[in-house]
DNA sequence: TGGGGTTAT
DNA sequence: ATAACCC
C-alpha cells in the first residue's frame, strides 16, 4: 500500500524543489466515494415495495447490511438473524447470498466515476477512490478572476473551518467539492443510488473524511484540520490499513490511540514490527499516505465461496465444487478473458479464526481453449482437477470436517492472438469455432452506452 | 460473520 | 501457499 512511487499516476514527475510551481504528493486532491449501504439499497431498486420498511441483507444465519430504517430500530451490521428479529420483529430480510445484482451495480457506479477520469480505483464492490487532481487543475485554469473568488464548497467543510482562497490547496480541494457533488449527482440520476464522499489530499484522509457526515452526504477535509481528523479515532484499529493482528501487536506494545502511535519510538516500533510495517502505519498515524490511486481496471479473479456447517465426505465436496465451478464457469466466460490458474481453498472446522488452506495449479492449456464453448468436458476435467486439489489438502480415508470451500479462477489472461495477415487480431477459441456474429471476432464486455 | 476482493512475503 | 489487509 506503498509504492514509493510519488505522483507518477498523478501524471507529474518528481522534481527538485526549485523547479517550477511543482506540487508534491500532498498537493493531490482525492476523493473517496462511499455508498450507502449498498446491497440494501440494490435490494430496494429491484423491489420498491421494500423502501420505506426496515430491511436486512441476510446471508447464512447473519444479517450483513441493512437500510437506515432498520438502523433506527436498532438493527446492526453482521448480526445474528434472531437477534436481529427480537430487536425488530418488522424486519424484513432478503437473501444476498448470491452476489451478482450487487457485483454488476458496482461496476456500473465505477464505471460511471471512470467517465469523469480513469483515475478510478476500487475498495470493495460500494467504495472507490478517485484522483481528481488532474480534472480539478483543469478547471482551475478555466476559472476567470471574479470566478475564483467566489468559489464556494460544496457539502460539509470538516470542523466548519475557514476557507482562505489565496490558498490554493484550499481551493483546489473545494473545487474537487464540487466535482464529487456532481459525481455523486450522476449516480442518483442514472443509477439511483446515494452515497458518501469525503475530499482531502490523500486515500487515507478521503477515506476517514468521507465518514464523517452520513448517509448521502459529502465532507471536504482542508489540510489545517488535518491532525484533529485523524486525532478524533478513538483507537489505532479504526486507521485504514491497521488490521485485526497489527492492532493487536500495538496493543502488547501498550498502543491503543492514534496519539500513542504518533509518539511512540520509532526504533522499537521497527524492532517489533519491521521496518517496513513501522513506518507504514506511524505515517498512517500523522495522516500521511502516499499511495497512489492505481486504476482497478478489469478484477484480478473471479471466486465463488459457500460456507456451511459441516462437510465431511468426498461426495458431498464433490457436489458443492461443482455447483460453485459451474456458476464460475458462467462468469469466466461473460468477462472474455481466459484463467490460466484454478484455485481450490477450504476452511476445517478445527482452524483457528478465518484461515484457509489452499491449493492452486495450472489449467491445462487445452481446456483454456475450450472454456466458454459451453463444452461438458471443460467441467469435468476442471472437477477433476478439483479434487484431486481437494484430496492434496484432505486425507479423505480420516474423518474430516469442512466449513467453507471456495474455488477460484485467477492469472486471467486477456486473450489468445492469433497471427493472420496484415490485420491481426484477437479471438477466442469459444468463438473461432463458431460463426462470425459481427465485425470483431472477439468477445468485448459493451461497457459504453449508445446514446 | 458472509462472500467476496487485493497485495506482499 | 500463506498471511495480511479491505469491504
Amino acid at each position: 500500500m506503498e509504492p514509493a512511487d510519488a505522483g507518477a499516476a498523478g501524471g507529474w514527475q518528481a522534481v527538485p524543489d526549485q523547479a517550477v510551481p511543482t506540487r508534491n504528493i500532498s498537493s493531490r486532491v482525492i476523493v473517496h466515494v462511499d455508498l450507502d449501504c449498498f446491497y440494501a439499497q440494490v435490494e430496494m431498486i429491484s423491489n420498491p415495495e421494500l423502501k420505506n420498511k426496515p430491511l436486512g441483507v441476510q446471508q447464512k444465519s447473519f444479517v450483513i447490511t441493512c437500510n437506515y430504517e432498520a438502523r433506527k430500530l436498532g438493527v446492526k451490521k453482521c448480526m445474528k438473524v434472531k437477534d436481529a428479529k427480537e430487536k425488530c420483529p418488522q424486519l424484513v430480510l432478503v437473501n444476498g447470498e448470491d452476489l451478482t445484482r450487487y457485483r454488476e451495480m458496482s461496476y456500473k457506479v465505477t464505471e460511471l466515476l471512470g467517465e469523469f477520469t480513469p483515475l478510478v480505483e476500487r475498495l470493495g464492490f460500494d467504495e472507490n477512490f478517485v484522483d481528481l487532481t488532474q480534472m480539478v487543475e483543469k478547471r482551475l485554469q478555466q476559472l476567470q478572476s471574479d470566478e475564483l473568488a467566489a468559489v464556494t464548497v460544496s457539502g460539509h467543510l470538516y470542523n466548519n473551518q475557514s476557507v482562505d482562497l489565496h490558498d490554493t490547496m484550499h481551493v483546489r480541494l473545494l473545487i474537487g467539492s464540487q466535482i464529487a457533488a456532481e459525481m455523486r449527482k450522476a449516480m442518483y440520476n442514472q443509477l439511483g443510488l446515494t452515497g458518501c464522499a469525503g475530499i482531502a489530499s490523500n486515500k487515507l484522509l478521503a477515506k476517514l473524511v468521507s465518514g464523517v457526515f452520513k448517509p448521502n452526504q459529502q465532507t471536504v477535509l482542508l489540510p489545517e484540520s488535518c491532525q484533529d481528523l485523524i486525532l478524533a479515532l478513538n483507537h489505532v484499529k479504526e486507521i485504514p490499513g491497521i488490521g485485526y493482528k497489527t492492532a493487536k501487536c500495538l496493543e502488547a506494545l501498550g498502543i491503543r490511540s492514534v496519539h500513542d502511535l504518533q509518539t511512540f519510538s520509532s526504533k522499537i516500533l521497527e524492532k517489533e514490527l519491521g521496518n517496513s510495517l513501522a513506518q507504514h502505519i506511524q505515517k498512517l498515524s500523522f495522516g500521511e499516505d502516499n499511495s497512489s490511486v492505481i486504476p482497478s481496471g478489469q478484477p484480478q479473479s473471479f471466486s465463488e465461496e459457500e460456507s456451511f456447517k459441516k462437510c465431511s465426505s468426498e461426495v458431498e465436496a464433490k457436489k458443492k465444487i461443482e455447483e460453485l465451478l459451474s456458476i464460475l464457469l458462467n462468469r469466466v466466460c461473460q468477462d472474455g478473458r481466459k484463467p490460466h490458474t484454478v484455485r481450490l481453498a477450504i476452511r476445517r472446522s478445527s482452524s483457528k479464526y478465518y484461515s484457509r488452506e489452499s491449493r492452486q495449479c495450472p489449467i491445462p492449456c487445452h481446456i483454456i481453449q475450450k472454456l466458454g464453448t459451453g463444452n461438458c468436458d471443460v467441467m469435468t476435467s476442471l472437477v477433476n482437477i478439483l479434487m484431486k486439489l481437494f484430496r492434496n489438502m484432505v486425507n479423505v480415508k480420516m474423518p474430516f470436517h469442512l466449513t467453507l470451500l471456495s474455488v477460484c479462477f485467477c492469472n486471467l489472461k486477456a486473450l489468445i492472438r492469433a497471427k493472420k495477415g496484415p490485420m491481426d487480431y484477437y479471438l477466442t477459441p469459444s468463438l473461432s469455432t463458431t460463426s462470425h456474429s459481427g465485425k470483431h471476432s472477439f468477445k468485448m464486455k459493451d461497457t459504453y452506452m449508445e446514446d
